[in-house]
DNA sequence: ACACGAGTTGCAAATTATGGAACTTTTGGA
DNA sequence: TCCAAAAGTTCCATAATTTGCAACTCGTGT
């Protein structure tokens, strides 16, 4: 393992759940020897990937990174549009809105605007989700041929709800339902009681696809507020996709 | 220059002027051999530090960076406190309010809300400014004692603007001066007719510490306007180094 | 077609990182 | 307060990775 890799592996260690790490965490999770770890994150620390929490052994992210994250938010004007369309149709419907990107098999939400309805999510920023088991992953997956998705997918990894497609072969379904109906749904799948419809956009010149995703309680949605969330995401899709040239936008049904 | 110190010194390139990269542009910046640099970008975008742009030689900061960086900034107390009070502050009296660390020689600023003003600075979010030259690194670095500042500033350097303190001595009576009035105001220093008022606080716990600043129109700001934001900051920071146990408050005057 | 600039690759030498073991420091319980 | 255990650090020979020069490839513009 190179040490780009081992500092990555550190980097990936940190969660919303695990803001803190020791030489003796990072040396059970990464795993390596501790004299390794001790070496690695005071070399880490030293050169502003992380920062030691007072005077304690314990390290977190250091503001390198934040003001790296920040430009990497900031400088995509698909996202920035993205966003624009979710603050929308969140503020229209009043339930929440996010933004997120497909980063391997996970999907990371960029950004959040919270609902006025009583259903409040967790913030979705920086939070990873499997995308074949989210809405906002399986538009994103979807972008890609069957081939390529076999490739990302050689075996599925283990669905973490029953509503989940269950094998490769039921995602390749849902994501050809997907293409053909331009969006996605889920529902009790990532969230119990929360639903979801997601729209997936893309920029043809840097290569970027982003999701666009309405959350909201499965039990207590109208049909007419669903509506409302499909097709103000459909048309701010659709808005965007005229603008950056995307020519992929999946709007081929009103539904 | 270790592995890590070459990506830091990559990641230090980037900002919002440049949020793309080549090779070309890394080897002059950092500077380096083309050949090293071209291995070091791969290597980066190999472990998720930088990603390509679509099928492009440049690159930009990875997804990564902004979920570590995301963490950073949710993952303190302090910061949500300080950004609470600044928000208020700012909402109270209609100008722009932002929440600052230190790291070294800068600060950087972590949070924003936008005034309803006219008068609109730059997001801080992400950009650096000199500490010694703006009211939030002043609040900050009267938080050392003198030696400590000296150590920092061997020699000062240049001053950005005639209002900046223009020598070590000067900077010196400046911070006695913010820990005697509890604050630090600069005006027409880092913002051309822009004023800031800035009052830090701090956690004795992880040893953090934030400026909490409000930035208004120099020429049309009235006394009354300027006192709500002076108290307003002064209460809230107080508030929080009652709760978080700083015993360090600068709010010895009321002014 | 050609020249030039951007970027990549080969290879030997230089430099850095590793892991086991010994050591030091910190912590928690009696 | 003391002591054992756990956490963390450092030494050192070996292994692994990185480096920079030079040659090469690719893309672009005239």
């Amino acid at each position: 393992m190179t040490t780009l890799a081992s500092v990555a592996a550190v980097l990936r260690c940190f969660s919303e759940e695990r803001t803190e790490l020791t030489v003796t965490d990072v040396a059970a999770l990464l795993p390596a020897p501790k004299s390794t770890v001790s070496r690695l994150l005071r070399a880490m620390r030293d050169t502003g990937f992380i920062e030691s929490v007072g005077e304690t052994k314990r390290y977190r992210p250091g503001v390198m990174l934040f003001e790296a994250g920040h430009i990497y938010r900031h400088a995509s004007t698909l996202v920035e549009r993205a966003d624009e369309v979710v603050k929308a149709v969140s503020a229209q419907v009043g339930h929440s809105g996010y933004v997120s990107v497909r980063d391997g098999l996970d999907v990371v939400g960029l950004t959040y605007h919270a609902g006025s309805h009583v259903l409040r999510v967790a913030t979705p920023i920086g939070r990873r989700l499997a995308a074949f088991a989210s809405a906002t992953g399986r538009t994103l997956l979807a972008r890609l041929s069957d081939e390529e998705v076999r490739r990302l997918y050689p075996t599925l990894p283990t669905p973490p709800s029953p509503n989940a497609p269950q094998t490769v072969e039921e995602l390749l379904v849902r994501l050809s339902q997907v293409r053909r109906e331009g969006f996605a749904e889920s529902n009790d799948e990532a969230n119990r009681g929360v639903a979801a419809i997601a729209v997936a956009v893309g920029d043809p010149e840097t290569r970027e696809a982003v999701s666009l995703c309405v959350t909201f309680p499965a039990a207590t949605i109208t049909p007419g507020e669903r509506n409302a969330i499909l097709q103000g995401l459909l048309a701010g899709a659709k808005r965007i996709s005229a603008i950056l040239g995307d020519g992929r936008n999946h709007n081929t049904k009103t539904n």
